[in-house]
RNA sequence: GUCCCCAUCGUCUAGAGGCCUAGGACACCGCCCUUUCACGGCGGACACAGGGGUUCGAAUCCCCUUGGGGACGCCA
């Protein structure tokens, strides 16, 4: 049987961290055994549901490029399936009518909580055998078994077994005759032939009830694996709170998509030690099976460190439509100045996102016009500095070639020249191209501002100086 | 309140009864490298929640306590 998972949002935001990870473990589990990752959006909920919200969880699915095989499917336009099967229950008795108004069903529950026992309809119409009637209040509640247990053995969790006395006559078709979602998961997945349920672990107590709907319907019961919970830094459920929620928001913070990803592949889930996974590797070593059994918390220092493993050793060319990307977001034209893909080499060892990146390179891509006064009081008011600027120039304007190794050269010459060391016109030299002391190499920092550019800050770094 | 789940460094985790004096990674501290800032290298501090069992032997198995989380909707 091939194997089949979903990643089954309901629309009504972003796509948040915890549904990336289930959406990455789902399809993981998906391409690792060779099966299809399908995506069906529950939008049974009309009040909350928001096509705005589709495109988000979309957009962001398409950016981690976690790509299903099959959808989106939508609950809204299956509405004549829930119902013909709501029919069949009915017919087969097990499924009833109930009138009762949501204020009765609400006393109900207050008054358990009282006596201190678990909420649950207490089953009124069950056993009625009233004639159907027309009623706005009228519900189609299904009839759970009353006595046994209902077992299952969780890929994450292990064995869990529930006691049918826990659950009650649940509804099945909402008084707006939309279905609710423990019924809608169970006719879905039945119908699109998913084997395994991967989600969340707030599921977990759903799971009974939908394994009983499996029941009477025939159908066979997938196997299921419970995702632990991502916690935000303070081990508080996530939320707006603690930051970025949107999948969207570390793609605008500066993350590659490619390192949240292995971020959260390791976040609930190990391989030995290794913490760097391609996505080949994820593939071929994930297993639901692994998945650790306790909540994690979400932890944006690890996720920085891995972001910048990946600035440094992935292909500047790949990150380069990625930087591109933040240079315009951060008001930066990337034309006018050095080649994206050579100011990744440069600054990849002191950027952990493309967002410090961005800032850093600023200083290339528009007029200096800023000079720190400490800097300009250390390094270019100071002995030695107007020779150091001279000789530079001269060499610069000499170079046959302009390339970081011919820039080096040229400025161990100019060194020698005036009988310094490379301290001794480096910084200098990075504060009349930069207006500060800190920049990349100064090999680099040269051949990134450009000859004609170097060569004008120099003249103009030359007026400050004394 | 009731039910379900969980429990190794601050954090993510390795660990399937002896390989554990508990390993790795992030963060932290120190040293080295060095033209700035970084990167990198080396080293350091840091954990089996507590209590009972079982066993020759327990981080690993069982029980209790404590702590945390989740669920209890005509939301998903």
């Amino acid at each position: 049987m091939t194997v089949r998972t979903r990643f089954a949002p309901s629309p009504t935001g972003y796509l948040h961290i915890g549904g990336a990870r289930t959406a990455l473990y789902c399809w993981l589990e998906a391409r690792h055994r060779g099966g299809q990752f399908i995506l069906r959006i529950e939008d049974t909920d009309r009040e909350r549901s928001t096509e705005a919200a589709v495109q988000a969880i979309v957009d962001g699915m398409n950016w981690l490029g976690l790509v299903h095989d099959e959808g989106p499917y939508y609950q809204i336009l299956r509405m004549d399936r829930y119902h013909a099967v709501a029919a069949d229950l009915l017919r087969a008795g097990k499924a009833y009518y109930a009138y009762e108004s949501k204020e009765e069903i609400e006393a109900m529950r207050s008054a358990a909580m009282a006596a201190g026992t678990k909420p649950r309809y207490n089953g009124f119409y069950r056993d009625q055998n009233e004639p159907l009637r027309d009623d706005p209040n009228r519900v189609l509640r299904f009839r759970n078994p009353t006595s046994g247990s209902v077992v299952f053995e969780d890929k994450v969790k292990g064995r869990i077994e529930w006691s049918n006395e826990e659950l009650d006559d649940f509804v099945l078709i909402r008084s707006d005759g939309f279905p609710t979602y423990n019924f809608a998961v169970v006719v879905d997945d039945i119908d699109m032939a998913i084997t395994d349920v991967i989600r969340g672990d707030d599921h977990v107590n759903n799971t009974p009830r939908q394994i009983n709907v499996y029941h009477a319907l025939g159908a066979a019961v997938p196997s299921f694996a419970h995702l632990p919970m991502i916690l935000g830094a303070d081990g508080q459920k996530l939320s707006k709170r603690h930051g970025a929620v949107s999948v969207m928001q570390y793609r605008d913070d500066g993350f590659l998509p490619h390192a949240l990803l292995n971020y959260l592949v390791r976040l609930g889930w190990s391989h030995g030690d290794q913490e760097i996974f391609s996505r080949e590797e994820m593939i071929a070593l994930f297993d639901a099976t692994n998945v650790n059994k306790s909540a994690s918390r979400f932890d944006l220092e690890k996720l920085s460190w891995m972001n910048q493993q990946y600035l440094k050793n992935d292909d500047p060319r790949e990150i380069a439509p990625h930087f591109e990307w933040q240079l315009r977001a951060a008001g930066i034209d990337p034309r006018q100045g050095p080649d994206p893909a050579d100011v990744i080499v440069a600054l990849r060892d002191r950027a952990r996102t493309l967002k410090e990146m961005a800032e850093k390179a600023r200083v290339w891509y528009a007029p200096l016009h800023h000079y720190d006064e400490q800097a300009v009081a250390k390094h270019l008011q100071a002995p030695g500095a107007r020779a150091a600027l001279e000789a530079a120039h001269t060499e610069f304007a000499a170079l046959p070639e302009w390339s970081v190794t011919e820039i080096h050269n040229a400025i161990e010459a100019a060194a020698a020249s005036i009988g310094a060391g490379m301290g001794k016109i480096a910084q200098p030299l990075r504060v009349a191209l930069t207006g500060t002391q800190v920049s990349p190499s100064i090999d680099h920092t040269v051949f990134l501002t450009g000859r004609d550019e170097a060569l004008r800050r120099i003249e103009a770094a030359l007026m400050r100086v004394d």
